[in-house]
DNA sequence: CCAAATCTGTTGGATAAGCAACACTGGAGC
DNA sequence: GCTCCAGTGTTGCTTATCCAACAGATTTGG
């Protein structure tokens, strides 16, 4: 369930101050990239005061690793990815939720910045990872969880980042994609043999 | 301007609880109606202590008040009808505003509820009189301007009211209406003297 | 280059919001 | 009638947020 319960039992007054910031964060990025925004910008728009900001977050960087986290596990758990076992459909649902997800945000920060696409990378790469090391373990396939987890992460990050760079115009949707590429990233999950 | 600048330099926690608390009971409103929403339903959806609900309003009627009260003052600010002087577009407009309030907020609240028409037009009348009388001031016309104000705000309100009832499927809108009503109403405007 | 302006973190004290408990009321069902 | 339950206001105490002020870092532009 990837966690999700530490952040349940929270003073309200807490999540809401996270969650303005959060949404704050996301449009003043959408406005004026992340390297130009400062942390005044951010917490004038969401109306908070700028001492609470470092309260709950030590600067700008961390807020956007906590908001790239957040919004991958709002998407996993819209879809109820979080909370499921392993099948076809549901690595399907993975993939394709990857690949919008990474298309979604870089088109939504401008312009680009290499600390966001950086952030991206890493919190998304651990989720999957983690998400996918749980399903094999429930398997109890011969498969090494950790060896396979790594492996498919790293390979459905890779894919995905590179089908959201290409401007092609014929460039396949992320279903199609995902069809294509699925049997790759299965394989990934059964071949990897126990040490 | 209709003392709008009593709640600008306000703390951001308290504009922000209260907001919080508008638009619960908007939204709970208009799923039970107004008689059977308990302050318990309100706080739970706004995410609010009961307490917290108790620090800034009596009771759920309190809330009502307000929130009629804030909503009817926000069309206003939206048309800028709070900060401008006399004109006949001016009075048209204001005149289509308490159309349109009343017809919306009515057809929100659902059981409709003595309580709240009686509210609604309480607030209302009190702003258009106010404001009225605030430009006949400026005019400084030989009228009344108590009294030409509380003869016009009577009047537009229960000719909206009437014309918002109108179940007849060719009611003209409310632009119409209110070219058809506007005379009369500027004639309460200029023809009452002062005693 | 320097100066002014802006942004950053951090602090102490004031205040709003949260929470759990309480006694009380009014209605629903037995 | 009665109990039971759900909602109401209220309270004392805890905690999060606000605010103004600060010194230092960074940027702007003349």
């Amino acid at each position: 369930m990837l966690s999700t319960f530490l952040e349940e039992k929270l003073d309200p007054r807490v999540k809401r101050t996270r969650s303005l910031l959060e949404q704050s964060f996301m449009d003043v990025v959408a406005q004026k990239g992340f390297q130009s925004v400062s942390v005044q910008d951010i917490t004038e728009k969401a109306g908070v005061n700028r001492a609470t900001f470092y309260a709950h977050f030590p600067d700008k960087y961390a807020l956007l690793d906590y908001s790239v986290r957040q919004g991958f596990r709002q998407e996993l758990e819209k879809r109820t990815l979080n909370v499921c076992t392993f099948s076809m459909d549901n690595l399907r649902a993975l993939i394709v939720t990857v690949c919008e997800f990474i298309s979604n945000a870089s088109s939504h920060c401008n312009p680009p910045s290499p600390q966001f696409e950086s952030v991206m990378e890493t919190q998304v790469k651990a989720q999957v990872q983690e998400l996918i090391q749980n399903w094999i373990q429930k398997l109890g396939t011969d498969a090494d969880p950790k060896i396979a987890a790594t492996a498919a992460s790293w390979a459905i990050y890779g894919l995905a980042q590179q089908w959201s760079h290409d401007r092609n115009r014929n460039r396949p949707s992320a279903e199609k994609f995902t069809d294509q590429i699925l049997p790759l990233i299965a394989g990934n999950l059964s071949l990897a043999q126990r040490v």
